[in-house]
DNA sequence: GCAATAGTGTCTATTAGACAATATGGG
DNA sequence: CCCATATTGTCTAATAGACACTATTGC
């Protein structure tokens, strides 16, 4: 341990991260209830303190954390924010930068929370819950941030599983924007959205005309 | 000093700057020619370890070393990145927040370099020179922020003077993004920002029709 | 046939770019 | 008057939203 003459001239650095996935077509964020000091039994979005001698960036911490934390390795990890200040967190001094992630929705089933610690998908805009140090905040920054890129026209294909619909994608995005999107204009977009590859022949069947079915391209990017 | 295994356990924290203005009306990023080590000689975005018993944040911290390496306060500083891993500072493991700040461009003679350190003002596209650390990649980053900010329709008034025309705004833009723009269409956006506000009876006299002199809205924020 | 969803077409309002035209000073 | 730049107007292409229409399946 570090003396409180260290601790003055080191702060903490430490990531958190918000997780993103979709539980029937909505839009969640991981929560954990927490086991250890400070705030115990306060509800936070995952993280920790980084370990210079393992991790060898930031993207690697906020990995393993959340490795560690819910047995899931995530195909996204974006840096949002650094947060930090004397006071936002009680140890001291700290810095804490955000990420957000993305996890697929057939993977939600993989999660699995550690013994000591309870976890909760929570609607982002209203987890029902005040969160532990100034997470409230980095949550509202994650979800703008998550928000802006897909208003932007990214595709957020890392919420889906590997082949999905125009209509998963349609519905992904507007669990994410909030709102009701036009089916004819989102399909333009689509039209020239090079991310997307039509699997030749498949296509998913119901009581309706069949949906091509697609995958994300070589190479693709959120 | 902290011993080699305290630097184990305790990253480096540190912030740098990319500082923009307009010289002539180009835009320019300032440059600091290193004193100490690491890397003494070599040019670098101003930047330094922040200090915990004295900065209550890492603006504050960025905004510190900005006074004390150009003797100038900045009216605009906004987080941009945070680089990090165990080589990118030869010192040890290390975290570095990248802010991008703008000065005004009559302010630029208020600048005043340190006796052991020279300073320069770059073109932020082709520095002419490499760049200490990852300071490369951190310019790149920090101009490509303030061109989407500008793209996305955010007026750089802080690069201008508290009085300026609509042509001066006009450069500025052309001088971030790099490009021309046309003038008629840049006009029909001014008219529905509200961030303008023609100052009554101000006009800029020559040897042409005389402009009308704006400033900042009360509450303008970049 | 009918329900349900996939996929397409059409109209319109808005916007950005190109470029022309006009306005108003200094000299 | 002439020059230089401010300021405005016009035309057009591209785009997004609203909404209607057609297509193809299971039952």
């Amino acid at each position: 341990m570090a003396t409180p003459a260290e601790k003055h001239l080191y702060p903490i650095v430490n990531t958190d991260v918000a997780l993103f996935t979709l539980i029937d077509m909505q839009l969640r964020v991981l929560l954990i209830r927490r086991a250890n000091r400070p705030d115990p039994g306060g509800w936070a979005l995952p993280g920790g303190i980084i370990k210079p001698e393992i991790d060898h960036s930031l993207e690697d911490a906020a990995r393993r954390m959340l490795v560690a934390k819910t047995a899931v390795n995530v195909p996204h990890l974006e840096q949002v924010m650094t947060y930090s200040g004397p006071h936002r967190d009680p140890r001291g001094w700290s810095v804490s930068v955000l990420f957000f992630a993305l996890l697929p929705s057939d993977q939600v089933s993989a999660v699995a929370g550690s013994k000591t610690e309870a976890t909760d998908w929570a609607n982002p805009e209203k987890p029902g819950r005040r969160l532990s140090f100034d997470h409230d905040q980095m949550r509202v920054a994650a979800l703008t941030a998550l928000r802006t890129k897909v208003e932007h026209g990214a595709l957020p294909l890392h919420l889906l599983p590997a082949r999905f619909t125009l209509t998963d994608v349609q519905r992904a995005c507007e669990a994410i924007m909030g709102r009701a999107i036009d089916k004819s204009s989102f399909r333009r977009q689509m039209k020239t959205a090079r991310d997307l590859v039509p699997v030749a022949g498949a296509f998913v069947r119901g009581a309706q005309r069949p949906a091509q079915v697609y995958r994300a391209a070589a190479g693709f990017a959120f």
